[in-house]
DNA sequence: CGTTTTTGACCTGCGC
DNA sequence: GCGCAGGTCAAAAACG
């Protein structure tokens, strides 16, 4: 079984918002042509967004997706805006709300803790993580939904500046697919990005 | 023994 | 200026 190859090894600093009603199938095809991506997601059974994101990875695109816009919460939408004020503001922001059993969503990348707080009016802490590549400076933040404790939401702030150690370009016929499944979200519900100007 | 996690202290921005 | 809340630091502990 052959895999693509990386179509752009080169090309790591990408980012462009998309903002759906409704992510669906056409939406998923759409996205695939514009940006010249193939889909080789394992099984059938994983969503259009699922798929996406592993066409993401393996591209590697830095693109992000807003399939459900409106169900975000007016909270989260505030803290975003005010962290656009601040003077060492990331470029990206990405909010990613995944059903999940564990707090921790395996994306690929190896991260390090560095903090763990209690916030008002949830009672689950944030768990605040770095990227542990040396010279990365992207961090994540990890809450629960207050709303829906099956939730997880992965606030994602700024780029990676190398590949995930997970991906393997496909440059041999030894390609191991696992690097995908660990990609795959239980369920993914939506994502949502901001991108400052 | 090197790496990661834990956790209290500290820092910073914001509203009053 | 003060207090609060969110974010980060860093030393110690835990882990593999």
């Amino acid at each position: 079984m052959n895999y693509p190859s990386n179509p752009n090894p080169n090309f790591t600093d990408f980012a462009e918002t998309f903002e759906f009603d409704d992510f669906d199938d056409t939406t998923f095809q759409m996205i695939m042509e514009e940006f010249s991506l193939e889909d080789h997601s394992p099984t059938l059974s994983w969503t259009s967004s699922e798929k996406l994101l592993a066409a993401e990875v393996t591209s590697p695109l830095q693109t992000s997706l807003a399939t459900s816009p409106m169900s975000l919460e007016i909270g989260k939408k505030d803290e975003i805006k005010k962290r656009k004020r601040h003077k060492d503001d990331h470029q990206v922001i990405h909010v990613f709300k995944t059903k999940s059993a564990k707090e921790t969503l395996d994306d690929g990348y190896k991260w390090r803790k560095y903090g763990k707080k209690t916030i008002r009016g949830s009672p689950h802490p944030r768990h605040y993580h770095k990227c542990s590549n040396p010279g990365c400076i992207v961090k994540k933040k990890i809450d629960i939904d207050t709303s829906n404790p099956e939730y997880v939401l992965t606030t994602y702030e700024g780029r990676h500046n190398h590949p995930s150690p997970s991906v393997v370009y496909c440059d041999s016929d030894d390609f191991d697919l696992t690097s995908l499944n660990t990609l795959s979200f239980q369920t993914h519900t939506y994502s949502y990005s901001h991108s400052a100007p």
